[in-house]
Order: structure tokens, then sequence, then C-alpha cells
DNA sequence: ACACAGGCTAAACATTTGTTTAGGATGCTG
DNA sequence: CAGCATCCTAAACAAATGTTTAGCCTGTGT
């Protein structure tokens, strides 16, 4: 529900609570009447201002498109955080959700465009590969990453370890009992996932006495094979 | 539509259709005159044999629950392959698309069950949990992994690795050209996978920094590292 | 032969859905 | 004030959905 002073008009107000109803319950679950009684508003207003319910998906689906994009300009832009600084250098999901409220419904709308196979959800998801992409180059030439056997792979590989987390936070929440993209849980999941990249599984992290005795990885291999 | 000649009962070939159905577009997307007409009976007939639209879903979601323990039997049971042997350790995804036929229908089915928050979805993501869970344990025993910092948060970033090819295989597929889930795609997937976990994206520490030019042809199915 | 049970269907039903229609209120402009 | 555009609503509408009703057909046991 709407509070009694509200500046925002009411067709932004309809966006709104479609916006968050969507990114709750997925657009074919929520009725035009329910986004209706949450904006205050008649569901005719709703088809006035907006065409249709798949005109009114579509305005949303283009303003979470617009906040993605203004967010990740300035991860590319002309002062880009250094990526070879493992302080800043966090994964794609992290940076979302830093950017945004913790309550903003955009995390849970992107999630579904991208389970979605709509042209929006392959497209969102192409965006992200050629970020990942890059990313991996970066690290390359920071000299913090290997390109790997296949560079697309590796990037894609990196993309959907990053992606699981968006996906499965409430399930990963549920088993192990905090919000992995809560401040607190991007710290636990971050440190983990970072010294997987940095040593591999057998890597010696500094403080663990427990480790067993294997000293460093053979690392028999870096790129056996070229791109293709 | 069914061929003329099939030996299962009507409520079998109902059961299976909506299974396929409901894989593909999601239970509350299909109709039941859409299963009746896959199934090639009539509406009414459905709702006599599984009671209600919600019965059947309950009928397909055991179903599938019952393949996918019968099939993590053997896994984890009295003669479970080494783990501990890179040839069989194959991711849980791996495995599941390795035990079913190409086109079944059954790891886009738990997919969804997976993404749902339904009980039902909880409950395998929580077995999936456990079985990496003592995965991890395994891996840490035969001295292929440490414990990691948090034990349990190494074994869900595992598995959220291993699942993620499962939730965005048709994404992933898009963007890279090859389904990550054929033979060949888990072959090339799971190379970047393997030489991450053994030695971290850097790969042995002296690496050179310029790609060797191969000729070899993507396709061998050699693992390049995996000490054993 | 007869009754009867079970697999099965056609048709009707109640509800919900997105959408359209017709018009009310309010404020701005000549 | 008159005219008019804008924002908005109540009510009706058509289509689709899950479900119920009533009954057909076929085989089987007595």
């Amino acid at each position: 529900m709407r509070s009694a002073s509200d500046d925002r008009t009411a067709r932004a107000v309809i966006r709104d609570e479609a916006l968050r109803l969507f990114a709750a319950h997925g657009t074919d679950a929520v009725t035009l009447r329910q986004i209706a009684a949450a904006a205050g508003v008649s569901p005719a207003l709703v088809v006035h201002h907006f065409g249709s319910k798949e005109g009114l998906r579509e305005v949303v689906d283009q303003h979470v498109l617009d906040t993605f994009e203004s967010m990740f300009a300035e991860l590319t832009g002309p002062d880009a955080p250094d990526l070879a600084d493992p302080a800043t250098a966090g994964s794609m999901a992290e940076s979302l959700v830093r950017h945004l409220p913790a309550d903003s419904p955009i995390p849970a709308y992107l999630r579904r465009m991208l389970l979605s196979d709509s042209p929006a959800g392959r497209h969102l998801f192409e965006r992200l590969f050629q970020l990942s992409r890059g990313a991996l180059d970066a690290l390359v030439e920071a000299g913090m990453s290997g390109p790997g056997a296949d560079p697309d792979v590796r990037a894609a590989v990196l993309m959907a370890n990053d992606l699981a987390v968006l996906l499965m936070r409430d399930q990963l929440r549920h088993v192990l009992g905090f919000d992995p993209l809560s401040g607190d849980g991007m710290r636990r999941w971050g440190r983990e996932v970072l010294t997987m990249y940095s040593t591999g599984l057998l890597g010696s992290p500094g403080g663990e006495p427990t480790l067993p005795t294997s000293p460093t990885p053979p690392g028999p291999d870096t790129d056996p094979e070229a791109s293709r």
C-alpha cells in the first residue's frame, strides 16, 4: 500500500507496485486487480496508463534494465574501480545488492528475467556474459588469472558461479542460516570463493592449522591448448 | 499425442505428459486441457484419475523425487564410485543427465523444483546440500581438498557452482554455442572447473603469459590435470 | 442374459482473468 | 461561465480455467 502523502504520480506508483509484486511472485502469478489494489487505484486505470498487462510488463522490464545499465556504467566507465584490487573486485551480484537498498525488489526481478527465456532475459544474460568476459580479460591483463584452456568457457564458469548466489539466494539462506547477499553473508561467501579462485581447493589459507600436509598443489598445467 | 500402440495405462500417459509439459512451461502455465490433449484423453479423465490439478502435480512431484532418490542411492550406496577418482567424480548435475535419456524432462523439472520455494523444493535443496557436504568430507578425507575456512559455506559454494549449470543451461547454451550438459559440453565445462578447483585461476605460479598455439581440436576426453 | 463396476466423454458450471465501455470528477483555459 | 482535456472509476464483457454432472461404452462375473 502507499502512504497518504506520496509525491509519485499514480502511474509511477502502479509501476513500482507492479515491480514489487512481479519480483515476488512472477508476472504470470500477479493479476491486474492485485496490482491495482496495491497501488490503491482501480484496475481500469492500470490499463489506461499502460495499455495492457503486457504493456505494463514491458515498462517494468525497461525500468529495471535501465537501472541495471546505469549501475554498471560506472563499473566499466572512465574511472572504474580496479579489478585487480581484491578489496573492490566483488562479484556482479554483490555489486548489484551493494548499490541498491536492502529491500529493493530489483535483484529478485533480475533473477526472474535471467531464468525466463524471454528476449529480455536473453539480452540481459548476454550483457552479463560480455561483462564477465571483459572482467576475465582484465584479470589476465593484471596477472591475477590465466586465460584458461578456453577463455569463453572460463568466463562463463565465473559468471555462473557468481549468478548462482543470486538465483539460489533464498534456498542458500535456508540451508546456511544466513543471507549470502547480506553484508555479512557476502564476506563469508566471498572468502571461500576467493580462496578457491586463488589457490584451488587444496591451497593453504593462512591461519588454518588443521590442514593436511600437502604443501602446494602440483600445478601440472596452465593452458594446454589455445583458445578456439 | 500418443502413438496408437502404447502399453502404458492412460493414467501413466497423463502423468508422463504432465511431467513433460510442467518441465517445459511450469505447472501454472500448463492447463488441464493441454495435458488432456497431449495425452489424448478428455480433461475430465485427468480429474477422474488425480482428483484435481493440484493432485496431479503432487503425483508428478513424487514421481520425480522417487527417480531422483533412486538415482542417488547408488552414488552413496555400498559400492559408490570413488569420489577421489577424477574420472568418476562428476558433478551432481552431470550425474543426473548421465543417468537419464537425453530428452528426459526430469532435469528441467528438478530445475523448476529447485527454483520454487515450495516445501518440495526446499526439501530437495536440503538433500543436495547434504550430498555436497558429504562429498566435501570425502574429498578432504582423500586429501583432494581442504575443508576451507568454513566447510559448510565451502560445500554450499561447490553445490551452487554445480547447480548453476543446471539452472542456466539454456542461457549458457545460447551464449556459448553448445549445451553445457551434453557429453561434449560437460567435458569442456568440467575441464575449466577442475582446473580451477585444483590450482585456482592462475595455474602454476610461473605460468607463461602467452597462449601456446596448438592444433589439437576440442574433443579428446583426456583430463589435463587431476593428480590422482 | 443381466447387472454392475470402471474407464471414459460431452456438456454445463462457477470463477477468475484481462479488457472495454460509459461516464464522473476536477482543474485549466478561452 | 463554457468548453475541454485529464485523471480516474464502476460496471459490464468475453474468454479461459478448474471442476462437476450425467451418462455412455465395454468387459466381467453370476
